[in-house]
DNA sequence: GTCAGCTTCGAGCGAACGTTCGATAGAACT
DNA sequence: AGTTCTATCGAACGTTCGCTCGAAGCTGAC
């Protein structure tokens, strides 16, 4: 019984991990659900046997993302300084974009073709990963706001999120490398200029 | 005659502006040849009359984009301070960008289904775009180079190509005041961090 | 008035789509 | 042995897709 429950998950996650490496590469309106049973060794009635509908699949898809996204933000050391917080926060939401490049891609690209429910479900899940971010940003002591906050945090999701566009593991190191660099140029940023001359010239 | 020819490039236009809306709304695959007819109040076989394929009709949208955007780039002032030659490309870039929001978001998101020569031709106006960028980052004297720059001008392309999913005319001011924040989180972020304390504590 | 060329269309083609149905084979329980 | 449940499939349904064809209407030239 148990097993058959194994099983049963593991088929289903088989047609999951298909769709979204399908759905990553053509898109979701360009990959057919035969293309997706077909990667999957299987028919395509045996494949609505475990996806209801092409549009579920992507949900889940989707869904998983924000599952392990928000398993890791729940790890965040809750206390102690905002700054290792935040610095916790980009090497796991870094690392995990690098290791799930085509859930990813399929997140971001999209999302936006599921309708009603779903849609809505998956907006809430993104809205609250996003607000978390922002108070991670917000809790920053910068003694002057040289940038206002909402950009700050737009901007901050813009460089990670354009990653997977260009990100090679050879030219640009692990994905701590990657969250070094963007942090080191992300917090000087947003940090008031240092009282040295050369910088307010002419 | 030369009145019929501009009759004709109007509803050239008019067909491609109808599609670059819909390919924006919906995505490339989702919008049919149909919805862009009805939008373009024409039939179907007349919408065919002016743009020759599906494919076509992207490619047409996507290559103004470039159009346009070269022919900003081709007005930057040759010579000068290396600075002020960025500020003026990012502060294009993100204007052209806020003003034809429909036309960037079908790039960014559609022109991976173009297929075969139409797709390599988009390809190579995109690079030498980016290289265009790339060049002018390069040149930024920076004494010290805090973030490799690849890192630095992918993560500036991240944060201009990102803005049009958030910004809001209401609450981030016009396009001048997104590039002067963006440029002022930017320069300060590749810059050698001034020689005070604080930064250097524990 | 006739003719040629530009523009527009209704109707339809073949293909591919998402999805469903009824059947079948095996395993599991009684 | 018979019954039920799980897993799988080939075949097809109805719809929509990109695209084309042949026939019109219109306009200006001769």
């Amino acid at each position: 019984m148990q097993q058959q429950q194994h099983v049963y998950d593991r088929r289903f996650e088989d047609g999951l991990n298909n769709a979204e490496a399908l759905f990553a590469e053509r898109g979701f309106h360009a990959a057919s659900m035969r293309d997706i049973a077909r990667a999957a060794r299987i028919s395509v009635a045996g494949l609505y046997y475990y996806l209801p509908s092409k549009q579920a699949a992507l949900y889940f898809v989707c869904n998983r993302v924000f599952d392990r996204l928000e398993a890791a933000a729940r790890e965040l050391p809750s206390c102690g300084d905002p700054r290792r917080r935040l610095e916790t926060f980009v090497r796991g939401h870094l690392r995990h974009m690098i290791e799930n490049r085509d859930a990813y891609r399929v997140l971001l690209h999209d999302m936006k073709a599921l309708e009603g429910d779903l849609r809505s479900k998956l907006r809430v899940r993104r809205r609250h990963y996003f607000s978390l971010a922002s108070d991670l940003v917000s809790r920053l002591e910068t003694k002057n706001e040289v940038v206002p906050p909402r950009l700050a945090v737009a901007a901050l999701f813009g460089m990670l999120n354009w990653a997977p566009m260009w990100y090679q593991r050879e030219l640009d190191g692990d994905s701590d490398d990657l969250a070094d660099n963007m942090l080191a140029l992300f917090l000087r940023g947003i940090s008031e200029p240092a009282p040295s001359a050369e910088e307010a010239r002419a």
